[in-house]
DNA sequence: TGATCGCCATGACGATTACTCATACCAGGT
DNA sequence: ACCTGGTATGAGTAATCGTCATGGCGATCA
């Protein structure tokens, strides 16, 4: 293999750790986890035909080798950075936005936000996408989105959520503040604004016996079955309620909530659902909030990385802020 | 997405695009298909964000912002061979050769060669890996592979077989000459040796019926059972006779020779082999020449990017070329 | 006008790569 | 002996990459 081999990622990857001097560092600050930052040096050592990094019990230290590819690799980064910021001078779409989300806020609260922002400033362009939390985070450091819609799922363990990062309210929102449960801990720190911070909920078919109450008693979960989201990394699609206290009977397995809502209707299970996507099921659903058992609190955030926000984020992430502010 | 997700090969794709005019004439200088080079060029405009292309009838024209990333590719791709360069001048290991070679060769030719070396040049230390024949020529041209052995399989419609590269002898062979069936028309031309030029064969088991004779007559291989090869791309690995008139009936698939031939042993059919492999057959297989039909001969070749090569290469190449000899 | 050619785009498919979680191993400190 | 901090790697899954085949478009030719 020769250096030609190398990926931009990999020389992104070697010279945060080339600068941190750890792995579990430049994984924390990139985003990624530590096994695939490791990945990422050994597959660069192996184009290089080289050990770049000296291996320590306590850290790394960069070798000669290192030290030349670690030159090269700032400068690759330079002329990209370069690249940017000519094409930034470029006549493009005058306010144009890159807004991510993860999943249950696509339906819930995007479409709803977009439609208000075209009613108010149609000028404003936004393009949107969905992806992981953690994949927002990265593109939100990496300049590939504006804007991002993320999930606060701290208590389900998501990567780099040992060490609470710092947010900022919207600008001109003054002292920064510790946010709680905020999924990210890398450098810079990003700005995040909580969008809304509600329970958990279940949806049950319209015809259930547990759709006659206000309520739903979790004792009353037990039993019951269930239609299960998808489970992959750090994206846990929801399924099962979080605080069932007994092996679940999983029915059905549906990563799609239009499938799943379904599923709901049909009678064939029930399934745990975020309140932002109350307004969205269909005929034949219901959506109950659940009494008893441990909290089941999740916060929807708005995350940037640039203060000030321009002037069309600015309004499209006033615009996610009302429709969210609906949605309490 | 940004310019930040783009990668390596993306940008070396669009650099060779933008000096072209034309997909498909980067396709055949770089050795992939015409297909994987729109969609590595689409992928970079999706990260850029613009076009960087404008596609007509005939070929494509650079943007402006095109011209923007053209010289900021050409930038990077300085400081990778910049890299490069002051790699090679670190101390390593003297006499390190890298070959590649594809499947067949790695058991009937390379072993023997690197036997030979180590008795007669100690100091040669030599790296290989196996590849398909497209991607070693790809490995040579992007500095991998310093020597490569490969097949010529012009009758099997090899991407970029279109047009017959020029090649070379070895060190001070003199005056180019028009190699016939070298599968590459890039640049620059890759310089090679015929290694050998011989016809396919079969193997069939020891107490077969037509293991008798001293060949085989194409006719006689009518109905029988044959152990195909996995096929890939170009890499089609071999199995049932390609002369062979009629539909063949596969009773085995498989990629590995030594299973290929454990399965001709076991009396499970048939399966067409190089000779270079003739050497290599466990007991109970006989490997005979075919009589009739079309010819089904295949050249091996050595091939190599720059000239002259350097003293370890030379050494390597001599003793392949000598191994070779022997086999033919 | 229809056929042919050259060129890029895209569907479908299989192979490879990238990343995660979980676990193993090592060194150092208590 | 146990804990902590750090890197390496097995196993699994999703995404990406590249190929072949095919489609669409414009230009040229008979």
């Amino acid at each position: 293999m020769a250096i030609t081999d190398a990926s931009l990622v990999a020389l992104r990857v070697f010279r945060a750790v080339a600068e941190r001097g750890s792995f579990t560092a430049a994984a924390v600050a990139l985003g990624y986890t530590q096994s695939a930052v490791s990945r990422q040096i050994a597959a660069l050592e192996r184009a290089v035909g080289a050990d770049l990094l000296e291996r320590r019990h306590d850290g790394v230290r960069v070798t000669a080798a290192g030290r030349i590819v670690l030159r090269r690799a700032v400068a690759v980064a330079e002329q990209i950075e370069a690249a940017a910021h000519e094409l930034a001078g470029l006549p493009g779409p005058d306010g144009a936005v890159r807004l991510g989300w993860f999943t249950s806020a696509g339906a819930g609260l995007v479409p709803r936000a977009l439609a208000d922002l075209r009613r108010t400033h149609p000028g404003v362009t936004v393009t949107t996408r969905e992806a992981a939390t953690s994949a927002l985070i990265r593109a939100l450091r990496a300049g590939s989105l504006d804007l991002a819609v993320i999930a606060t799922t701290t208590p389900l363990g998501l990567p780099g959520a040992g060490t609470p990062g710092q947010g900022h309210g919207l600008p001109g929102a003054g002292t920064p503040r510790r946010r709680h449960g905020l999924p990210d801990a890398g450098m810079p720190p990003l700005r995040t604004r909580v969008l809304t911070d509600r329970s958990l909920m279940v949806a049950v078919p319209a015809n259930h016996p547990l759709a006659g109450g206000s309520a739903i008693d979790v004792a009353q979960l037990r039993g019951q079955e269930w239609i299960a989201g998808h489970s992959s990394g750090d994206e846990r699609l929801m399924g099962v309620w979080p605080g069932l206290d007994e092996r679940p009977v999983i029915a059905h397995v549906a990563r799609d909530w239009l499938a799943k809502l379904h599923l709901v209707a049909a009678g064939c299970g029930l399934t745990t659902i975020p309140p932002v996507l109350a307004g969205t099921v269909p005929d034949g659903v219901r959506v109950l909030p659940v009494r008893g058992g441990s909290d089941e609190g999740r916060q929807m955030m708005l995350a940037w990385l640039h203060q000030p926000l321009p002037p069309a984020a600015a309004r499209l992430a006033e615009a996610l802020q009302a429709a969210a502010g609906v949605l309490e």
